[in-house]
Formats: C-alpha cells, sequence, structure tokens
DNA sequence: ATTAATTTTTAGGCAAAACTAAAAATCATT
DNA sequence: AATGATTTTTAGTTTTGCCTAAAAATTAAT
C-alpha cells in the first residue's frame, strides 16, 4: 500500500462514518485536496486491490478488507498522537500533522508495543476513540454542544474539527477534554450560547459550538 | 525533499566515511540497489539543488548543506533507534528496516523532543554515533576486531555490518556491546581468530571479525 | 418530458523515479 | 600509444499519481 491509498482509504473512511451511503467522487477530492478525476483514477485501482466496491457513477463504499486497513490507519494515526502529547510534551493542536506523516509506518509489531508502552489508551487528545487491534471501535455517546439541553451539566468530550486555530481558539478560552461546562442560554439572533465555564459566563459562537463534543453528566 | 533524494543523500555520506574522494556511481548504485542510470540521474538532481558537487565521470562530494541534510538524516535514523530498542523492547537486529522508515518523517521540533526524551544518547544500539543537533559528530576510538593485537584486553564496541542475520548470531553467542574479550590466537590457515569471551574459547571467522568493532581496554 | 445544471468519467499529458540498451569517456595493460 | 575492459552517461520507456479539457451520465427544474 502507498501513502497515497492509505489517504483515500482514511478519507473514504471518515466520510462515511458522516453518511453510510456511497461516497461521492467530488468529495474525496475535497478533502485530499486534489481533482475529480484523481480520485476516478485511484478509486479504480483500489477497487482492482478488492479495497471498496465501485461502480461507475454510484460512488464507492469500503469492502470489508479496505474498511479494516482504514482503522489500522486511524489506529496508527491517534496512537502517535498520543505519544507526542503524553510522551514529549506536544499540545493537541501541533500533532495532527506529524501523525498524518507517523501514521504510514508499516510495522504491525511496532504500532502494538507502542499500544502497550503508552498503556492502552482508549482515546486520542482529541476526544477520538483508538479502534483496537482487531479493529473494534467504541462508539461515541458524545453530542456537538450545539445540540445539547439548556441547564444541563455537560463535559467536553473532544473536537469536530481538529485544525490548529480551533484547537488554539480552546487552550485560549481554557477548554480542554474533561472541562465542565452548563448551557445558560440559547441566542435566537446569532444561534450563539451563553456557557457557564468555572464560575465564568462565556459566548461561544453557532460555528464554536458546532465544533465541540459533550456528554450529559448525570451521576455527578 | 523526497525520501529517495533522502536516501541517496544518506548513502554518499556513509560511503565518504570510508573514502573520502568521489563517491563512484557504481557504488551507490548497489547500496541504493538500483542502477548506475538512476544514480546518474538522482545525481543531477542533488546537484541542482546544491546537495552535491557534481563533475561529470568524477563522482559526487557532498557539498555543505547536503553534509549537514545527510548528518540530520543519520541522526533521526539513530535516535529513533534508541526509541525503539529503551523503550519499545526491540532487539538491535529488528530495529534498523523500521528505522528506515522512521527517518523520514519531517518535524525538526520531533527529533529533538525525541532526543530529550531518550536522555540525549551518545550511541545507538549497534555502537554508532548520533550526530547533535548542530550536526556534530563524536569521532570513534574503535578497531575492527581483524584489526586488533593479540592478547589485549578488548570490548565491544559495535559492528560495521547491520544485518539481521549478523545481529542474531552475536546475540546466539553472547556477544553485545560490552562484552569483554581477548583474541588468543590469528589462526593463518583460514585468517579465523581464537578468542577468549567470559572464560570460553571461541572461534571467529575472518568474516566476523572484519564487522565487529572493538577498543582495548586500558585501565581495568 | 425535455432542457439545463451538476457530477463523474474518459482521454491525453506531465513530472518523478525507476528501468534497459546503447554510446561515450575513463582506466588498465601491454 | 593503442586497444580492450570497465565505468558512466545518454536516450528512450515505464509506472504512479496527478493534472486539464472534453464527453457522458445523472440529477434538478421548468
Amino acid at each position: 500500500m502507498t501513502h497515497s491509498e492509505e489517504n483515500y482509504l482514511k478519507v473514504i473512511y471518515h466520510l462515511s462514518l458522516i453518511s453510510p451511503t456511497g461516497i461521492n467522487t467530488n468529495a474525496i477530492a475535497e478533502m485530499i485536496d486534489s481533482k475529480a478525476s484523481s480520485v476516478t483514477d485511484m478509486i479504480k485501482k483500489l477497487a482492482d486491490k478488492e479495497m471498496v466496491f465501485y461502480k461507475k457513477y454510484q460512488g464507492v463504499t469500503l469492502t470489508s478488507k479496505g474498511l479494516h486497513q482504514a482503522k489500522m490507519i486511524v489506529r496508527k494515526h491517534r496512537l502517535w498522537e498520543v505519544f507526542l502529547v503524553d510522551k514529549l510534551d506536544f499540545s493537541w493542536d501541533e500533532v495532527h500533522e506529524i501523525a498524518e506523516e507517523l501514521e504510514h509506518i508499516q510495522s504491525e509489531k511496532l504500532i502494538n508495543r507502542l499500544d502497550d508502552f503508552l498503556g492502552f489508551p482508549k482515546e486520542d487528545p482529541h476526544g477520538d476513540p483508538i479502534p483496537s487491534r482487531d479493529g473494534h471501535v467504541e462508539v461515541q455517546t458524545r453530542k456537538l454542544l450545539s445540540e445539547s439541553a439548556l441547564h444541563k451539566k455537560l463535559v467536553c468530550m473532544g473536537v469536530k474539527d481538529n485544525s490548529a486555530s480551533f484547537l488554539q481558539f480552546l487552550d485560549k478560552n481554557n477548554i480542554a477534554i474533561g472541562t465542565e461546562m452548563k448551557i445558560v442560554e440559547k441566542v435566537d439572533f446569532d444561534s450563539s450560547f451563553v456557557v457557564l465555564i468555572n464560575q465564568h459566563e462565556k459566548i461561544i459562537s453557532q460555528k464554536i459550538a458546532q465544533n465541540l463534543y459533550v456528554k450529559e453528566l448525570h451521576h455527578v
């Protein structure tokens, strides 16, 4: 598997978690920052290798082989992110790019030893689940902040957008995984949220709320 | 820099440590397991990028820029090897191949953090020096066992050949870095050596002796 | 149900990194 | 110094992954 093939599989996997129907060419092209025609070329190659099901004009789906491969790439990506943050003291906004390279290192033994060394973490620094060595992915109970109820105790579980600028914004506002918060008001005018964080009221824009995962805290 | 370019620089660097004159095309081709014509192509490219000096039919030499690049690749390779052995419990014969991939990961910050995390090691698991972040490489005082004197107390410092089969042979014979030994006899007939290791006499073939680095122990 | 708009695929090309085969330059030997 | 052997370079292909532009299929809209 080339790096390029692996990147395509990973993108198809991520897209298939959002829309489980056939993934269309343009969506892949946009994610991978290339052109629809290039995507068609690669899809054919992946279909030859039995990594995806492909019928002209009908989008792609991962085969079980392709799904497993994709999960293993995501596993590697997220384990390396944990390594960078936990062992080398990187911040959560710095690790994505480096992990994009590290995820292509081959050795399965390496990744399983790394998993062990890190203490078998369940989630990466952004709150995303780490697939197990046999391909099991924990189902996430989290919701977007923008979809959550008023006046409930919430705890930050992760982010949807992984961009450095978003993560740095959260750092600056003292929002991290585990931070507790409560929606005090939903402002109709601009769809923003007034949120109580550490006894302080903060205004959270709609865009931020749509990229922050939280979970309701029941027994606290 | 592409992976391929980096591999060429690294090979030219290794060859230039043995023969400081212009490195010839065929030597590179053999090391990189390709053909002389491919080497010529790449050398031109590296010359365009001012990584090597190149005159037709006269071999290549690294420029100071190319030398620094090469050292940084070797630095990465060897630091990753230390990580694999010290932190993930790999054996010294398993790490070379994995490090061949890891050495191409870009981030300079990553490699300096890794260096710190590992406690700024001076040597890799095979006894080779790790270039510092500014490109300084410790001069090695070691000699090949085949070049060493009779009846002197010697200590194993490293290996010239890094192949898994050679390293496994050493493991099987309880020879590791730090192992003390003494040449008891040099056998003329087949140029082999009788060596005393842990109170046991062992016969070491010429080929083995030509790939094992040792240092004389003076004040022990 | 046609036409218009969009999406997807084909066709043809380009650059990187490799190859083979042949030509050119250098080295070695007498 | 000339010839033969070796090394190195050139010329021409191949493969991979990408591109643009045009054609084909699908979807949307009147």
